[in-house]
DNA sequence: TTTCGGCATGTTCACGGTCACACACGCCGG
DNA sequence: CCGGCGTGTGTGACCGTGAACATGCCGAAA
């Protein structure tokens, strides 16, 4: 041990801890003993004595998506920042049983912060009912839920893509929304059609997908039955190339016959053929906002309980004006 | 503590060890009581005396991409179901430093094991100058390293790509690698070049990417000043994706003109324009086997140093017989 | 000079488990 | 009838750290 080496006992904890009275001479000494023998403190001692673990606890589902995968990311090096871990659990499905399950585990590391990004509306009804004791915080919103929330203003973001089909001279639209229990998909939904009724254009049900371009694909062909719509508002990049898809199968031109706009901007949608319209949310910085959120780096007076990120429409090829 | 509430002291832990000799009607009241009042063994106590984390690091880097994403979702699931955590240290840029910082991270843990998906050649070498003391695994590999590697067998990935280019009676081909200090991309090279001379092709020089569908297309229309060439080989989706944006932006045909395949089959694969000619890779595959390998679950004797998965070419709309 | 207060450091204890060992009990064989 | 053994349970030490308290030293004030 370092304090065999060095002199005491306490002191090397001082030392560890930046107590203020330590002369620097003795400091020094502890440190090059600590740096000799590639002195590790343990983390399990210490979280023991003090009991605070300095884990965050991320319960995710579809962690392979993009957007997901970005605020992990964010997330994991924000916490790194400030001395925590990260550990994560993610959904297979969406069942109480898995959540509980996953819930459980991530509470059996006594972690001091839990990040919501599973955003289905079933698994905040089960954190609520599991009572969690510590502090979450969810990356989605509706809006009006009384718990700690941080997320992109997803209906902002999908009144900017639907006022810019509208502008472009699009009446019938369609909305190709995400599952029905997804808290984003749900967001985004309701901005289309709050956008819609304020402009006065008439709306069709929006219809529920499930994110992936099979989906948007198999859709696409099914619309393209009927044709009796100039552009279609996809709420996520997937679904909209495989709606791409389908218009092309059809023999039809995007944008020249349908207009497509999707929402995250994943970095291939620049790629996509056209390269697609789409909404970009800034996923690194709700990862960054989020630790600080949970660590109470921000005042938590001065935070909003639904702090924002506002959204960007960044126009590319896939939305003209309609051609009849 | 469920010890006052019950009987003893010891008796809870032999318990919670499944230790055999204790009544069943003891065990049964014990059990009663932890439900009871909601008692949860403290990890960081058992960790201490144990010295024994139950944590799995993993060391990823570009963790927003598909694969490493699916990877780490296996990962995780089957570390869980083994009574593992798992803590992910993802790396922002690929210096010495910064991957030193996210392994002393790592290690301030005491992880019991660790996960490599960094595929970089020098975080290897920065691995093995920190002699990590742990069990490790990379699930990378060029396939003679002296260390623990499991992996899709890129070579063999890279071979089938190749020899269907070349089956299909293209002789100018060319490849598009990844960054030269990845594995992966390096083992994809290897096989790409193996092909070409097995197969006694004349070969060109490897272009060196970045895995970014923006630098395929970069790429794409440099290469098409020059025109001297019917395929091309990428060697991941993304890069693919972004040469066929560059084709058509040129006024040509994929696969009409030149034919082109990827590698990783990303969900999205099959609605690009035309759908992707790649290789599968089962990402998911790779988690568990990784999992089972590091947890010893496996005869350690049994299993080879340099497990590999096979993996599978699927051909789609992106490649055809060259034109001319 | 004595006393007091602050600084630098040491000592003791507690955190919540597991481990090694001790103990009580009933059963068996010599 | 007694000693040994196996079963089920309790006792005490210990893991490495931090908090609370104690100690020794020095300089300033009385």
């Amino acid at each position: 041990m370092a304090r065999l080496a060095g002199v005491s006992h306490q002191t090397v904890s001082r030392v560890l801890n930046h107590h203020p009275s330590i002369r620097p001479e003795t400091k020094q000494r502890v440190l090059d003993v600590m740096a000799e023998l590639q002195y590790k403190p343990n983390r399990a001692a210490r979280a023991l004595v003090t009991s605070r673990s300095r884990i965050i606890g991320i319960l995710s589902a579809s962690s392979t998506q993009y957007g997901p995968a970005s605020s992990i990311a964010a997330i994991e090096a924000a916490a790194r920042a400030s001395g925590y871990w990260v550990s994560t659990a993610n959904l297979e499905s969406t069942d109480a049983a898995s959540i509980a399950d996953a819930l459980a585990h991530l509470a059996a590391q006594s972690i001091e912060g839990l990040v919501v990004i599973a955003p289905q509306v079933r698994v905040l009804e089960t954190l609520a009912e599991m009572s969690i004791d510590v502090p979450f915080v969810t990356l989605q919103s509706t809006g009006d839920e009384p718990i700690r929330t941080l997320s992109v203003d997803q209906i902002a973001g999908a009144r900017l893509a639907t006022r810019h089909l509208i502008e472009l001279g699009h009446r019938n639209i369609y909305h190709l929304a995400g599952p029905q229990d997804w808290i984003e998909a749900e967001a985004r939904m309701r901005g289309f059609l709050d956008e819609m009724s304020a402009q006065d254009v008439p709306t069709t049900a929006p219809i529920l997908g499930d994110w992936t371009a099979d989906f948007g694909y198999y859709v696409g062909r099914e619309l393209l039955t009927v044709r009796d719509f100039t552009a279609i508002f996809s709420s996520n990049d997937q679904m909209a190339l495989g709606l791409m898809h389908a218009v092309r199968d059809a023999g039809l031109d995007v944008p020249g016959d349908v207009s497509i706009i999707g929402f995250d901007d994943i970095p291939e949608a620049a790629h996509f053929w056209p390269p697609l319209t789409t909404v970009r949310q800034d996923f690194a910085e709700l990862g960054r906002r989020c630790v600080a959120l949970l660590l109470g780096d921000i005042d938590p007076t001065a935070v909003e309980h639904h702090s924002t990120i506002v959204p960007e429409l960044i126009v590319r090829g896939s939305t003209s004006r309609p051609s009849f």
